[in-house]
RNA sequence: GGCGUGGUGGCCGAGUGGUUGAAGGCAGCGGUCUUGAAAACCGCCAAGGGGGUAACCCCUUCGUGAGUUCGAAUCUCACCCACGCCGCCA
């Protein structure tokens, strides 16, 4: 949620902001926004005098019954008043309860250093690794995995249907792995505090991340219960210390989840779907970090650096995309997106998104935090990363470690998780 | 699912329908004392919003919403949540 009062203070200025994202409905909703505000403020006022003065009476009321002086004139007169607060009070919730849904519909105002421009002016800030070369044609991956006995795309689509994956043999034992690897690193060597979370949750946590109350029909719910699957660990994480004060001492705050996704992937159907490039159930290691607004900066670099270790410990080629404005998600101000090359099918896998989201979440979260002893709470600001994402992943690793005679190869840093250097062919 | 108990500030915990934004305690902050610290004692300590250059003034908030009343933390109703017991179950 954007701060309303930056809003009134320089109205030209965050529309034109919120502007690069490239997206001429916003600027209609900030004027809807404005219109609404402006509606509000006319009414606060008269209703606050109002109830002023209503209170001043009552107390009057109260006075003159513990001194058992007559009070009936006034009871008479305080009777009409009394309604008409009402009537102006409940007026004025409605306008606020108005604001208040149209603020949670504007997006986050991209980052000053963001590239301006849609998805075509992404920015590629660095590479690492070589894509690999091969004296044969590399497979994909639906087939390396299949013949590896790691794979039954097809058994997946008879238990749930197309875009959910069933691992057998070596891959169910390559996710393991790998979640037991990319926690350890997160959790020995760069701090973060390991955490198992719910993967349902409620509407008030997914409207502190962002997901609602637009994005309502890109989730898995269960209707009865008011419930949905999480789209990402970020979601519960996040929410960890929703409506909280933080003591200052307790930031930079670092959390590491293991856990499934699920994603409707509604509109994306048909583009880039063949094996694991897009499904609806993926399993992710996700990194969430709470901090003080003055380091956010640094910390989204420090961030983003912890997922590319990942990357780097797998031996697998990667770029670090910096997103457009207009290719940035709704909650996030700044974004980089981890691509790893993948041989078989011979394109960059998005697998990581690290995102800052400044104070957009903690204010939708109520995330504060206490600067120092006695001070007023300020918002935190908050960061995920994922610290990476799995079927992109493993599609990398098969394809591009793919050996002639069908088997392939495993990294290192796996092989003591996975227990041999290798997976061959059935 | 059934029955029961309960939701009050950063935390614990009082609270007869009328100076209760809310006793008391803990934590925190400032001070006295002390070489320093601890202890003891004294004082200050909620959040959000509107207005004002400022001092400050005003409004709202005791799970949420509605109701009764001139006036509700307190009374009524509905809902939500937590806990306990029973039932079902990994």
């Amino acid at each position: 949620m954007i701060d309303v009062r930056l809003l009134r203070q320089d109205p030209a200025g965050i529309r034109a902001a919120l502007l690069r994202r490239g997206d001429e409905a916003i600027g209609v909703a900030v004027d809807e926004v404005l219109a609404i505000d402006l509606r509000w403020r006319e009414r606060v006022g008269e209703v606050e005098r109002l109830k002023a003065e209503r209170n001043a009476q009552t107390e009057e009321v109260a006075r003159r019954k513990r001194n058992r002086e007559p009070a009936e004139e006034l009871l008479a007169a305080l009777k009409v008043s009394a309604e008409r607060v009402k009537a102006l009070d409940s007026e004025m919730r409605q306008v606020e309860e108005q604001l208040h849904s149209a603020l949670l519909r504007i997006p986050n105002l991209p980052h000053a250093a963001a590239p301006v421009g849609p998805a075509e002016a992404n920015r590629v800030v660095r590479t690492w690794g070589e894509p690999p070369r091969f004296d044969f044609a590399p497979k994909p991956h639906w087939e390396l995995g299949e013949a590896l006995g790691a794979l039954d795309l097809a058994r997946g689509v008879k238990i749930s249907g197309s875009g959910f994956p069933l691992f057998t043999g070596a891959g169910a034992r390559l996710v393991r792995s790998l979640a037991n690897f990319m926690l350890d690193l997160h959790t020995r060597e760069h701090g973060y505090l390991e955490v198992a979370p719910p993967y349902l949750v409620n509407r008030a946590t997914l409207i502190g991340t962002g997901q609602l109350p637009k994005f309502e029909e890109d989730l898995y719910a269960s209707e009865r219960d008011d419930l949905f699957l999480i789209p990402t660990a970020e979601v519960p994480v996040t929410n960890i210390h929703r409506g909280e004060i933080l003591d200052a001492a307790s930031l930079p705050a670092a959390f590491v989840a293991f856990t499934p996704c699920f994603r409707r992937e509604a509109g994306a159907a048909g583009k880039d779907t063949r094996g694991l490039l897009r499904v609806h159930q993926f399993d992710k290691v996700e990194l969430v970090r709470l901090c003080r607004p003055e380091v956010s900066d640094a910390e989204h670099q420090l961030l983003t650096g912890h997922a590319e270790e990942v990357l780097r410990r797998l031996e697998l080629p990667y770029r670090v995309v910096e997103l457009a404005s207009g290719d940035t998600g709704f909650s996030a101000s700044r974004t980089y997106d981890l691509e790893v090359w993948a041989a078989g099918v011979g394109a960059w896998l998005e697998c990581s998104s690290a995102s800052s989201f400044t104070d957009f979440q903690a204010r939708r979260a109520n995330i504060r935090f206490r600067p120092a002893a006695g001070a007023k709470p300020e918002f935190v600001h908050t960061l995920n990363a994922s610290g990476v994402a799995f079927a992109r992943t493993i599609a990398a690793l098969l394809e591009n470690n793919q050996v002639a005679d069908g088997s392939v190869r495993l990294p290192g840093a796996l092989v003591p998780y996975f227990g041999a250097d290798r997976l061959l062919p059935h």
